[in-house]
DNA sequence: TAAATCGCAACTATGTCAGTTACACAAATA
DNA sequence: TATTTGTGTAACTGACATAGTTGCGATTTA
């Protein structure tokens, strides 16, 4: 498998976090629902509030709550807060000087790299919080229906 | 680092490829341009020929050749034939069955990760390998020039 | 037949990620 | 002030993917 889980698991976190608006979460009561650990949460929850996306309260009757209204977060932001840019990984080992193609291949691979990226940024850009409760909420209830 | 590198190492050896057309390139000679191992080139060559996009010829003489055009062969094409789809990762573990979220967050992610992912091969469909060849050759020119 | 070359399979080394444990620090409550 | 609750972070481990390496059998040409 490539890449990580991470904007999967923290996407799984935001939502959490928008359907109980009120309420704080602790990072135990999040892991619980993914079936992990609350550290990994925590550590999740830490790449969220330094993006500006969650506040987390300390102390009794703490936990984590947005930061914003869900229809102020994209799936972008997400995206950006937990995981690296750099969908094309250019190649470690520079390639022999003598080669013709050695100079020019990485400028442009990262050129195309950085459209394609964008371009795939932009349909997350497209899908808010608010937006995906709404669909998950609506695919728990089509399969409630059909069980 | 991400991901693999083997889509930059795969568009180096059809650059490379499209630049000698007449000549069979050994992949020894590819290796080299690249530096690194032949076994790894020949690994590249055995995912583009099985995707039709290279030939290769056995024996005294033999090494591999373009199968098509340079102009009919487009970036999309090469990452297609060497690395996995799936940009965005879903979670291994299954998530808490009591979590209303659980069910639905991994189609609504999927669905949400094609069209990121079809919209970042639209790019790369947009480039042919001629067209990088031609780039490629611009930048050494200039950086030629420069010095 | 001999030389050149691919194709494939094993093995190793390295790096990243998820998972886990542990502990210090902060905030609220009694 | 002492206790409780919960975050933040560091260290360690195990699993897995990738790159790199070696070796050998198969195939083609001279």
């Amino acid at each position: 498998m490539p890449g990580s889980t991470r904007f999967a698991a923290a996407t799984h976190v935001m939502v959490l976090l928008a359907i109980e608006r009120e309420q704080p979460q602790t990072s135990e009561t999040l892991a619980k629902s993914l079936s992990t650990n609350p550290a990994v949460v925590r550590r999740l929850l830490g790449a969220l509030t330094r993006a500006g996306l969650t506040a987390s309260q300390l102390g009794k009757g703490g936990g984590s709550l947005l930061a914003r209204g869900p229809k102020k977060i994209t799936l972008a932001d997400i995206y950006r807060a937990v995981e690296e840019p750099g969908l094309i990984a250019l190649p470690r080992a520079a390639p022999d000087p003598a080669c013709a193609v050695g100079g020019g291949i990485g400028p442009v691979l990262s050129q195309v790299g950085d459209a394609a990226e964008t371009a795939f940024m932009t349909v997350l850009e497209a899908m808010t919080l608010k937006q995906a409760v709404k669909e998950i909420a609506a695919k728990n209830a089509a399969a409630k229906s059909a069980a």
